[in-house]
DNA sequence: CTGTTAGCGCCTTCAC
DNA sequence: GTGAAGGCGCTAACAG
């Protein structure tokens, strides 16, 4: 393990002094062809890599970004993360990623550390932290590009779907198919996400006089608490209306996809018993049996965009505080086969 | 957006020298108590945070490690980096992340930048990069932790599982059900994972005397390209037997899910008409219809380990070369609807 | 107990 | 065209 070759060990070697093997390396200021030729051959046989951390520390760019999501065991993170990614290396950048689960006190942890690793600006995806930042971003003096969450501040930007009208849009296609009793399976800690998709819920039964009493709220968004969350929210149900629900909107698909598991260990069948809508849209929706009706939100685009916005307010000049920007997506809902074929009238009694 | 508060600014703030300051703040040497505390009082209201670029940068210590994986598509590989990213930010490290999909120069490409960070370590998942690595790892002076994957190496330790005998007890199952015209869907590009799943299948017919030449492989491990990869498996193996075959098993679970929804297009039934089994164990198998026989690779730990081992070896004296070391583990066999229940004497010939 | 000096590896400004 | 000097923010060595 010895030390790696610096522009000092190159400039020795070269000759030269080191401000010009520095010159030489990044093609700036004019010299001889000869001697840059003959430094970048010895760079390269040295096996120079330039140090990226000394010249942050000159330079006060990392090239570094940071990135906070809440729940990396949800793909739907998964693909936020890669397209956060992508397009970060694509520039040249580097990527510190930190899954903090639902604790706003770690999250705001991680964000501080971001920080002191200097990097030049932070993507935070579902932050569970939501006002308690308004203290702190705009003191950090770095840009900031939320994900799918909100808070004020002047270097604080957003990119967000939106959740209400997805959310609407599904309870839409569920009335339509003539559900009356629609239950609501949902997380447990409060985002602005999951306040939207809860809201719509209510509302939409609301407005037609239905009951928008049932439901209930799992830990985590995990598809094991689907599971045993739908037994809980059957219950409640059965001692509201006397029966099952005949329709569950569930606040994402993971639970969903357990929720639906969980109704066939009580004997009920999806759709035919109980119709069963989730949020996200992941990849394997399409593949489940019976596929499932979702909302999709295109959150690799998101990721990208969330990045690329970031960057561009990287290469701004960092005295023009660009006023905060708010991007909007709207996503696709995915009518299959688990709210479909079914009139509500043949929905078995329990 | 102001420059960040500085060593120096607290020192100038309380009257003392900068390395006081320092001192002060990492709780070294001796010193009065008054001063210490009046110290960080101030840094506390200044709203300090130690820059770690500069402190890196002196200490050549920078407490980051690099992860690298392969596709962060597969929720196999959210579960590494989220065993990784927990063991390494509890112990105060952050985690530079980039995921490379399986081309090898990208995977070379990064390494090397991580190393221009100046990162502690690395952790390379699933490398593609394999021998290539050869002539390099050992220039970069730092430890690397490979998790299922292998390549020689003074500093390069390894995190595995025992795909080989995984895929063994896979082929075992299916063959004491009786199935004996048993297909491989595997991967276009080889890894030594692929090798080892495969050669597993081979060897595990050719011991029967029974036919491994029908095999099809996916260009990326992705659910869709199962859906589309099966039916040239099935043509493949109506070519070869006349029939379907009666039991696929494919490299890994997304593969799997694909499979089961292909098959079905064909209006082939699972486990009715072709048995299923898959690899990895994600957490959706058990929940699928039907659910998914599969082996469970424990890869939260080995997410978590691969990062354990790391750190030791930076805790440890930097000139005690340690040997090399591999960890091997064992999953295990999960067995589910995909693979049970029928008689292959029953099964339909296509 | 605290201040002074030096230097990590690099880039920038200014001489030559 | 190239070299010398200074400094980014921090820690380490040595004074005092």
């Amino acid at each position: 393990m010895r030390r790696r070759v610096s522009i000092k060990d190159i400039a020795a070697a070269a000759g030269v002094s080191h401000p010009t093997v520095s010159r030489a390396l990044r093609g700036q200021g004019r010299m001889s062809e000869a001697t840059r030729a003959r430094i970048l051959t010895i760079a390269r046989e040295m096996g120079y890599t330039p140090n990226l951390v000394a010249r942050g520390l000159v330079t006060q760019r990392t090239y570094s970004v940071g990135l906070v999501v809440t729940n990396i065991r949800d793909p739907f993170h998964s693909e936020i993360i890669r397209g956060v990614e992508a397009v970060v290396r694509a520039h040249g950048y580097s990527l510190f990623l930190a899954s903090t689960t639902a604790d706003p006190d770690q999250e705001l942890e991680v964000v501080r550390s971001f920080v002191g690793r200097d990097v030049d600006g932070i993507v935070i995806a579902s932050s569970q932290a939501g006002d308690r930042y308004a203290e702190m971003l705009d003191e950090l003096g770095m840009p900031i590009v939320l994900i799918n969450s909100h808070a004020e501040g002047d270097n604080v930007h957003a990119v967000r779907h939106d959740d209400y009208a997805g959310a609407c849009a599904v309870m839409e296609h569920l009335l339509d198919q003539g559900f009356q009793r629609i239950a609501f399976l949902g997380l447990g800690r409060s985002s602005r996400v999951h306040g939207e998709r809860r809201q719509a819920w209510k509302e939409a039964l609301r407005r037609r006089g239905l009951d928008a009493s049932v439901a209930v709220s799992a830990p985590e968004s995990t598809i094991e608490h689907g599971v045993t969350q739908v037994v809980h929210l059957v219950e409640r149900a059965r001692g509201r209306w006397g029966t099952p629900p005949q329709a569950i909107f569930c606040y994402n698909d993971l639970l969903a996809i357990g929720a639906i598991s969980g109704l066939r260990r009580l004997g009920l069948e999806v759709p035919q018993d109980v119709a069963v809508a989730g949020f996200d849209d992941l990849e394997v929706c399409a593949h489940m049996r019976p596929s499932l009706t979702t909302l999709r939100q295109p959150r690799y685009e998101m990721g990208e965009d969330a990045a690329q916005l970031l960057l561009s307010l990287l290469e701004q000049d960092r005295r023009a505080q660009p006023k905060p920007t708010e991007k909007l997506y709207r996503g696709e809902l995915q009518i299959r086969e688990s709210t479909q074929g079914v009139s509500p009238q043949t929905a078995r009694v329990g």
